[in-house]
DNA sequence: AAATGTTAGGTTATAATATAACAAATTGGC
DNA sequence: GCCAATTTGTTATATTATAACCTAACATTT
């Protein structure tokens, strides 16, 4: 059995892959977005998606914090979060609720909800959107007498890899 | 359009039901699922359900230690945390990740993933279970190379009275 | 350029959530 | 009763997030 409805999947990269392309990228797709939008993808903002990108795995804001100083920008705490706010309401970034943590995304551009993949052990993330899903929770919420405006999927195991590794090893 | 296969519902109660007996049936079946394992249901832990059943909306930690402490009980942070863990491994209460909130697992025993619909304003929750719903993330994981552990859906927006109230007082 | 409004960022402090580490007490099996 | 294991108490602290207020940057109008 497979989806045959997926419509757009972004992740679980092989190691091989340019990250650096990754990033140039999501960038260029930040700056196209955001001057399409008239939003602000100031240094800060654009300091901390990129960090955020540079990451394979999802990156907490107090992680974000210490590259930000460690590349000599002395900031607090609020200064990240307001940048990962814009990030966020821009849909630049996803916040992974499970981990306190965030990914970039994807698929930038329309809001929308998100469905990840997060393998427990690498770290890595699949950000997935498939119509089926939403379909499905509009059924469900019509049944339910509920007006959805937002869903969120954290589904956690393991990738393709790191399940091998474990059956080899142990 | 609606879903076929919700194996169970579990809220979205009309506000004339008898909440004390919804606490009286969770406590009692919490009582009968730990008999069934030889799992031990403390005094502590007993009364951190009791407190998470009272609530209508998730409550969060140290709102339960807070009704703890106003109930003569001085516990403290670790206390809390620790009935949570043990309440959650059982499958008797579920963590909703959005909210850093409990709430009352509607279909205790087995070990499940969960699927919320939550109101944001009046803060209510529904969990289902449906069957289509993991079948879907089957397919997608098998298309993805991913062995699904467990999976968690939030989804946000409002219940039936509460957009009938937005759409009439606005 | 000066005045004004708006948005973004800096700074300080603190709130809210969660856990580590170790000591004491309780429980269940012998 | 005694041992081993589990649970709870206690102290301290880690981690995550935001409130509140102030300053800087920039854009627009004058």
């Amino acid at each position: 059995m497979t989806s045959q409805t997926a419509s757009v999947i972004s992740r679980f990269l092989p190691s091989t892959h340019d990250h650096r392309l990754c990033i140039e990228t999501a960038m260029e797709r930040a700056v196209a977005i955001c001057d399409l939008r008239g939003l602000r993808l100031t240094p800060i903002r654009r300091r901390v998606l990129e960090l955020i990108w540079r990451s394979h795995a999802p990156i907490g804001a107090y992680a974000i914090l210490e590259q930000l100083t460690r590349d000599g920008h002395k900031a607090m705490p609020p200064t990240v979060y307001r940048a990962l706010e814009f990030l966020s309401s821009a849909s630049l970034v996803h916040r992974l609720d499970s981990l306190n943590a965030y990914i970039g995304c994807g698929d930038p551009g329309e809001a929308h909800s998100g469905q990840f993949f997060i393998c427990h052990k690498c770290e890595s993330v699949a950000e997935i959107h498939d119509t089926a899903t939403t379909g499905l929770f509009a059924g469900q919420a019509e049944t339910l007498g509920f007006h959805i405006e937002g869903s969120h999927i954290e589904i956690s195991g393991l990738c393709n890899r790191c399940e091998k590794k474990e059956s080899l090893g142990g």
